[in-house]
DNA sequence: GAGTGACATGTAAGAATTTACATGTCAAAA
DNA sequence: TTTTGACATGTAAATTCTTACATGTCACTC
């Protein structure tokens, strides 16, 4: 369900795109909470077409298909949005590794949560850059990016936190 | 891989376990950023066994089997920790309708947010009773616990803050 | 004119995940 | 004593996701 609500939104947001675009977008916004590639995209846009939720163009230059959302592809997402109740967890691998941290001894533990924090940093920056542009404060990007900033920012202070206090102990 | 990985964790923090104790563990502990049922643990840690990387007892009552990891399953949990380089997106349902909402109409996004916000805060107070429990300030829970607090707490001020917006405009 | 790289679409196989089905034990309360 | 609920383990089917394979176009550069 997720990949088709996360479609509908970008053809919402950006307009009849060709599933090279949708991808190319997954990529650039909505990675940092949603993943998908190429291969799971054009599989899943004939299924909605199928199912009435985009339409596709005719095919045009190299092969490109645009496709459409339809009023039921709007009506769907909408629904989703005001009747669901998503879940409240959250897959991370790295959060994953930074639980276990504590399974190390202490100066290993820094070892590796420092070269996590120094990866969260530099997408700190990239985000950070991304927000100062202002091209980039379109459609849903705002909140999104803001969201996104907001997040990896605490996840540094929280490594910044847990290095320091691993040291004192360590 | 991750599913192995958390079951190794988990046997390492928690000694000896079941798959049921394991899946309990899962749901109690890991649940935040990593999350798998039953029917995914069980023939996950047969063939862990099978690999080498734990060990079965002989059934106990109620048909019960106690693994324990090996050796060989610490190594394997220390490389990943040590050697791994984990991708830092995130997959997150919640986080997806959040980015989605300003497709609404402000007042519908208000409306939805309010809600995404109020199952927030139930989480943070959970989390925060959990915190304040002494006897959870165990294992690899106290870093996890914080990193969890920090995370949830960190929506609802994006939420509180994306309201206000919201609001000014609509 | 040949090569490179972005554009563009697909399929196939395998792995991971979810949901539902299916079964049985043991302890305690009603 | 029956029934309820936690304990305990599995399998099957369907879906979702990843990785690899496979193909072809177009514009630009060397």
């Amino acid at each position: 369900m997720s990949l088709r609500i996360a479609l509908l939104g970008l053809l919402t947001a950006a307009g009849p795109s060709s599933g090279y675009d949708l991808a190319k977008s997954f990529e650039s916004s909505l990675n940092y909470v949603w993943q998908a590639g190429h291969s799971q995209i054009y599989p899943e846009l004939v299924k909605m077409a199928a199912d009435g939720l985009v339409t596709a163009d005719a095919e045009g230059a190299r092969g490109r298909k645009t496709y459409t959302i339809t009023p039921e592809g709007a009506e769907q997402l909408r629904a989703w949005l005001m009747e669901q109740t998503p879940s409240l967890t959250v897959r991370s691998e790295s959060a994953l590794q930074a639980f276990l941290l504590p399974l190390l001894d202490p100066q290993d533990a820094v070892a590796v949560l420092d070269r996590l924090r120094e990866r969260y940093v530099k997408k700190l920056e990239m985000l950070e850059a991304l927000c100062a542009d202002t091209s980039a404060g379109e459609k849903f990007g705002r909140y999104a990016l803001d969201h996104g900033i907001r997040h990896v920012r605490t996840t540094v202070e929280w490594a910044d936190d847990t290095i320091a206090d691993l040291r004192a102990r360590g």
